[in-house]
RNA sequence: GGCUCCAUGGUCAAGCGGUUAAGACAUCGCCCUUUCACGGCGGUAACACGGGUUCGAUUCCCGUUGGAGUCACCA
């Protein structure tokens, strides 16, 4: 049995799109889980999309996600160089194109754009559908050795026949077989020299020796070529494993539009990475028990890559935000205090304890940016309608809650310890004594001082909070409010 | 439009000829509670349709319908 070798092959045009990540995180748990090793190759064959910095997105997010490459561009293994724009320097491509052409499988074009554009013979949707006529390949050896020689601008083809047809196997999907006269003359090698992406990556991932090639569905009408490639050059084909492809809730491939497409969108929207892999490891993917929470660690030992679902999953945020929260959650408070902190001091610039604050919403939230939300009222006081005091569980209302507050202002006003528990026993004693229930009096108090119908504490411990100069003013503006309402 | 793939609740999904068709998110209700949330308990909700094959189809085959992907000197 020959070590599993998968790679992640991407191309530095941006962000890191949450479909590639997926193939990123599949392709690493496939080689895992079996021993194997996991590859990085930069897929730069196209400079006019390169976008400077991608390369060190790929880097950082494959660094932060936990998936680490075994070889790559910076981790030499042997097989390099790793990428492409390099491996094309030493004339690997040409070689191998050469070697198609010799065998009749290839061969050079030279028509020029106008020519192509007048193929066109249809338009679908907006899009111009156009078949090669196979022109160049009627050209005889003289003819293409004077083009070449007078310095024309040329190309390289794949020759498929028309004839025939040509089956390849994935390991989910089975066996596809498609018309040989259904495929077009893909181009092998551009006229800048730079061969595409179907032929570099047959070429490299061959050569490379990668025995499992891992990819989005949206490559599975291509891969009869690339099975011709293969077969063309009598090499032995990879296992292809096909990936269902994420769609947004339209169900549609997920696009830039869709606001949560990029790894760099979701940490920016305040998710974890753990909860993301976790996620985006359970769209299109199923253990075999219904455990849905997963380190990368067990997700190695759990990824048996024949549970790949075939159909198309839908990314679904509110699930990841369910999750997100389980990892908040779960996570060791000092972890959770780091990240929640720049969260908390964006809305609390007074001299508050956030590390209290903090730990009131951490089981409260689903990602950072709803801590907002549930503290805000710390740093100030929110305007608030009277009608807030009324609330019928509780038995309620302006009424009730002016004599309450009435009350209770010269006890606090009496009060010097402000912790949760003093002030807590302070009240309940009050309240056994009157008679009342707890939140008959705990309601008012909490109303006044947060002027909010959640909070994410109870009243004692806003009470505590907040200390007791700022306290007094919140309940004596609630006295003031009630009795105004009254009036 | 051609080709290819897919088809279990709103979503992710188990299931691989015989099940009361799991579970999770969401949703609804109840309980708990110093509000809300958390947590606990419970409810609503699915095999797209039509033919076969079979003693028996969600499961196998064919068709229909629906959805998606793809048809570049982009990957």
């Amino acid at each position: 049995m020959t070590k599993i070798r998968t790679r992640y092959a991407p191309s530095p045009t941006g962000k890191m799109h949450v479909g590639n990540l997926r193939s990123a995180l599949y392709e690493f748990l496939i080689a895992k889980h079996a021993g194997g090793d996991f590859m990085l190759r930069i897929e730069d064959t196209d400079q006019e999309r390169f976008v400077e910095g991608a390369t060190e997105i790929i880097y950082r997010t494959l660094d932060k996600t936990g998936l680490k490459h075994d070889e790559g561009p910076d981790k030499d293994g042997g097989f390099g160089p790793y990428v492409q724009s390099e491996r094309m320097k030493t004339g690997i491509y040409m070689k191998y194109a050469k070697e198609l052409i010799e065998k009749g499988e290839a061969y050079y074009c030279f028509c020029d754009k106008e020519r192509l554009a007048s193929l066109k013979t249809e338009v679908v949707e907006g899009k111009e559908i156009s078949i090669y006529d196979k022109h160049c390949l009627g050209l005889s050896r003289e003819e293409v050795e004077a083009n070449l020689a007078a310095g024309k601008p040329f190309v390289i083809r794949q020759n498929i026949p028309n004839e025939g047809t040509t089956t390849f196997h994935d390991e989910l999907y089975g066996d596809i077989s498609v018309e040989n006269a259904e495929l077009d003359d893909m181009i092998l090698i551009k006229s800048d020299g730079y061969p595409t992406y179907n032929f570099a990556n047959v070429v490299d991932d061959h050569t490379m020796n990668i025995t499992h090639v891992v990819r989005g569905n949206e490559y599975l009408s291509s891969s009869p070529k690339y099975q011709r490639l293969y077969d063309a050059f009598g090499w032995e084909s990879p296992v292809y494993i096909h990936l269902p492809l994420i769609t947004d809730e339209n169900h549609k491939k997920l696009s830039k539009r869709s606001g949560h497409s990029s790894f760099e969108d979701l940490l920016e929207q305040g998710f974890v990475t753990e909860a993301i892999v976790n996620y985006i490891a359970l769209l299109g993917w199923s253990p075999e028990d219904n455990r849905e929470i997963f380190t990368l660690q067990e997700l190695i030992e759990q990824f048996d890559y024949h549970r790949i679902s075939k159909s198309p999953a839908v990314f679904d945020i509110v699930k990841l935000r369910w999750m997100n929260g389980e990892y908040l959650k779960a996570m060791d408070f000092d972890t959770f205090y780091e990240m929640a902190e720049p969260y908390l001091k964006e809305v609390l610039t007074k001299d508050l304890d956030l590390k209290k604050i903090a730990a009131m919403v951490k089981t409260r939230i689903e990602v950072f940016p709803d801590i907002a939300g549930h503290v805000d009222f710390f740093q100030e006081l929110p305007e608030y309608d009277v009608a807030m005091y009324t609330h019928k569980k509780m038995k309620t209302n302006t009424e009730s809650s002016l004599q309450v507050l009435k009350e209770v202002l010269p006890i606090l006003e009496a009060q010097e310890d402000y912790s949760n528990d003093a002030l807590y026993q302070t009240l309940v004693k009050y309240v056994e004594e009157k008679g009342y229930k707890n939140g008959f009096v705990m309601w008012p108090i909490r109303t006044a001082v947060s002027g909010k119908q959640m909070t994410p504490a109870g009243a004692t411990e806003i009470l505590e909070v907040l200390g007791k100069e700022e306290s007094l003013r919140r309940i004596r503006k609630g006295i003031e409010l009630l009795e105004k309402g009254y009036a």
